[in-house]
DNA sequence: CATGAATGAGAGTTCATTCAT
DNA sequence: TATGAATGAACTCTCATTCAT
C-alpha cells in the first residue's frame, strides 16, 4: 500500500481532466510532481505556475491542459498527501494485536513518514488558508478512522471506556505535533523511542501510581 | 484582543516604531487593532495593507509610518497572540494543587481562549508559511514551559518518569487540536467534557487494567 | 442558416479548402453550421474554435483542415449572412409594380429577416472590426443595388431626380436601424405598421403641405 | 458647447473613482484622453491598458487608479463620445425656425462631426460587444430625443402626422449611415450635398408627383 | 482525414511600497 | 505626522495554432 496509486485513482479523486493519450498521463504525472516540489519548498502563494512547468519541462500551456486553476493542482495534491500517509500507515497500524500497541505502533509509522516526506506539514497545513474544505476533510475523515478504531477495540475490551471522537482527535493531535517536532523539525530522537513515549502516555497516562 | 495590553508592552514585544507624540500613540493602536481584524478574517495574504488602514481610518502612508512591512504588523500580531494564550492559560494552570489536574483545566483554559478567539488559528498557523521563526519560537517556548512544569511535577512525584520534552509535544498537539475540533470547529461538547476526557487519558491513559 | 446553400456555393463564395470525399464535405458543413451559431450566440472575441469543434462534434485539428484560421470562417459567414439577407428580400422587391411600393415591401422584408434571423447584426456588425473589408463591402454592394434601383426608377418617371448613392445610403440606413429597434431589439410593432410609416416618409417626407 | 465638458461632469457620468487631488485630476484626464486615441485606432480588443498608459505617461499601475478594468474606460468613453455628439449637433438644430430645416441641419452637423471625429464609429459601434446597454443606451435616448422633437413640430403644424418613434428610429438610421459613408469613409461629396439630399428626402420624400 | 495534447506569446490585473505634498 | 497618488514587477490564465500520432 506504500507504492503511489496509479494514475487512474489519481484522476478519480481530483478534479484534472483525464488524458485520452499516454503521452498526456504522462504529462499530468509530470505536472503533479512538480507539483509537489514546489508546494512542499515554497508554499502556495510563493510558488508559481511557471516554476512547476518548469520543472515539469513542459510549456505554460499545459499546465491548463489538465487543471483549472493553482488552487486546483494544490486540492489534488492535498488529497494525494492524504491517501499517501493513510496507506502508509494503515498496515503497520493493521498488523498489531493490541489496539494500545497499534496506535503506538501508527505514532511511529507516521513520524517515519513525516521523516521521509518533510514536506507534507507544508502542504497540509497551507490547505488551512488555500483550501478549507479539504483541510477540514483531512483530519475530520483521519479522526472518524481513529475512533472506529477505539471503539472496536473497546467493544474487544482492549481500552478503557471513553468518548471515542475526543480520545481520536486527542491522538491525532500528538501524532501531528510529535511528527512536526522529532519527525520534521529534529532527529534528536529515534522514531521508536518517541513512540514509546506517546504509546506509554495513551496507555498508562502520567499517574506515578499506575505505572 | 480581548483587553488589549498597554502601548508600552506591545512596542516591547514588536519590531514596530515607538511613537513618540499622543496622537502617533492612537494611530498606532487603531492600526494594530485594524490588522487584528483583518488578518483574523482573512488571512495574511487576503489582508491587504489598504484595507488594514481604511478599517483604521487613516491614510495608506501612515502605516509605513510604523510597520516596515506588511510582515511586520503580522509578527507583532503573532507574538501578541501567543502572549494573551499564556496569560489566560498560565493563572488557571497555577491555581491546581496537583500538576494533572492542572494539565487538565490547561486544557480547558485553552479551549474557552479558542472559543472566545476563534482567529487565533488562522493568525498563529499561518505564521508557519509567513514568518516560520516566531511560529516555532511560539511552538517551541510553548513546550519547553510545559516541559519545565512537568520535570518540577516529576521531582514532586506528582507524575510518572518520562522525557519531559516528549510528553510536552504531545500535550500540546492533543490541546490544539481538542481546541480547533471542539472550540473553533463546533461545540458540541463542553469545554469540561473535552477536558475530562483528555485530561483522564493523559493521567490514567487508556488500559482497561489501570482504570 | 434557414435553408443552407449547397456546398459548391459555399466552395465558390469563401476561402475555406473544398473537400474531396463526402466525409470531408459533411464535416466542412457542421462546422460552418456549428461556427454561425457560436458566433451568434457570442460574438467573434467571445466564441472559440475549440467550441466550435465541440457543437460540431469533431477535433479541434479538423477545424484547421477546412480554414486557416478564425477569421477565415467569421468572414465566411459573414459573406453567407450577406447573401442570404439579398436573397430573402430581393425577390420581395422585384415583385412590386412600382418602386415606391418595392422599397416599402424591402423594408417590411428586412424586417421579418432580422426578426427570424436575431444573430444577424452581431455578425454583420462585429465584421466592421474582424474583417473591416468584409462589412465595407457588404454595405457598398448593398448601396449599389439600391442605387441601381433608383437610378432605373428615375428613368421609368417612378421617383424624383436626386442623387441616387446618396439616396441608397439613406435608405438602407433607415432599414438597419429599422430591423434593429422593430425587428430584433422590439416587437412593439409589426413589420407591416413600420414599412408603412417607413414607406410613407421616403414616399411623401413629412411636409404637412404634400399630404 | 463644442467644448470637452470639465472633470467634474466626466466623473459624474461614468464609473471612474474621483480624484481627489490637482494631480490625480491632471491624470485622469491624461487617461481618458489616451483612451479614446488608443480604442478609436486600434478597437477594444486590439487596444491594451499597458499602451493606453504608456500614451498618458503613466505607469500601469496607475490605470488601476482610476478605473477598475479595461470595460470600465471603454464605457467611460462611450459616454463621453454620445454626449459630445448630442452637445455638438444639439445647438445646431435649436438654431432653426422649422424643424424639417432642423433635421437637415441636424444631418449635416453630425456628419461634420464625424468628419473631426472619425474614431466614433469605432467606439460607438463596438460598444454591441463590449457593452451592449451602454451600446443601447446610446441609440435609444438619442432616438427619443428626436421622437420628441418630431411630437412637438407635429403638435406646431410643422410637420405631417405619423409615428414619431419610427420616424425617429428611420431619421436616426440615415444619419448614422450618411455620416458613415459620407463623413468617415469618404469626402466625394460636402457635408451641405449630402445634407440637401437627405433633407429634401425626409421632407418631401422620393414621389415624383409630389415635387 | 481525424485526433487532441502541446505550445507560448501576451493579456489584464494586483498591491506592497515609495514619496512629494 | 498624515496623506493618497504613483509605481511596476510579477502573477495567473487564455486560446489560436501546430503537429506527432
Amino acid at each position: 500500500m506504500t507504492e503511489k496509486q496509479d494514475d487512474t485513482r489519481v484522476a478519480a479523486t481530483s478534479g484534472e481532466k483525464t488524458p485520452k493519450t499516454a503521452r498526456g498521463r504522462r504529462t499530468l504525472r509530470q505536472l503533479l510532481d512538480a507539483a509537489a516540489e514546489e508546494f512542499g519548498e515554497k508554499g502556495f502563494h510563493e510558488a508559481s505556475i511557471s516554476q512547476i512547468t518548469q520543472r515539469a519541462g513542459v510549456a505554460i500551456g499545459s499546465f491548463y491542459t489538465y487543471f483549472d486553476s493553482k488552487e486546483e493542482v494544490f486540492t489534488a495534491l492535498v488529497r494525494d498527501v492524504s491517501a499517501q500517509v493513510r496507506d502508509f500507515v494503515a498496515p503497520r497500524i493493521s498488523a498489531q494485536a493490541n489496539q494500545l500497541d497499534a496506535e503506538r505502533e501508527g505514532q511511529q509509522a507516521f513520524l517515519e513518514f513525516a521523516r521521509l516526506h518533510k514536506e507534507i506539514y507544508r502542504i497540509v497545513d497551507e490547505a488551512e488558508f488555500v483550501d478549507p474544505a479539504t483541510y477540514r476533510e483531512h483530519y475530520t475523515s483521519t479522526a472518524r478512522r481513529i475512533a472506529a478504531r477505539l471503539d472496536a477495540a473497546y467493544e474487544r475490551g482492549e481500552i478503557s471506556e471513553g468518548s471515542s471522537e475526543i480520545r481520536a482527535w486527542a491522538l491525532m493531535g500528538m501524532n501531528v505535533f510529535l511528527g512536526l517536532r522529532f519527525g520534521v523539525w529534529g532527529d534528536d530522537y529515534t522514531p521508536e523511542e518517541v513512540a514509546r513515549v506517546g504509546g506509554e502516555l495513551i496507555a498508562r497516562g502520567m499517574d506515578p501510581a499506575r505505572s
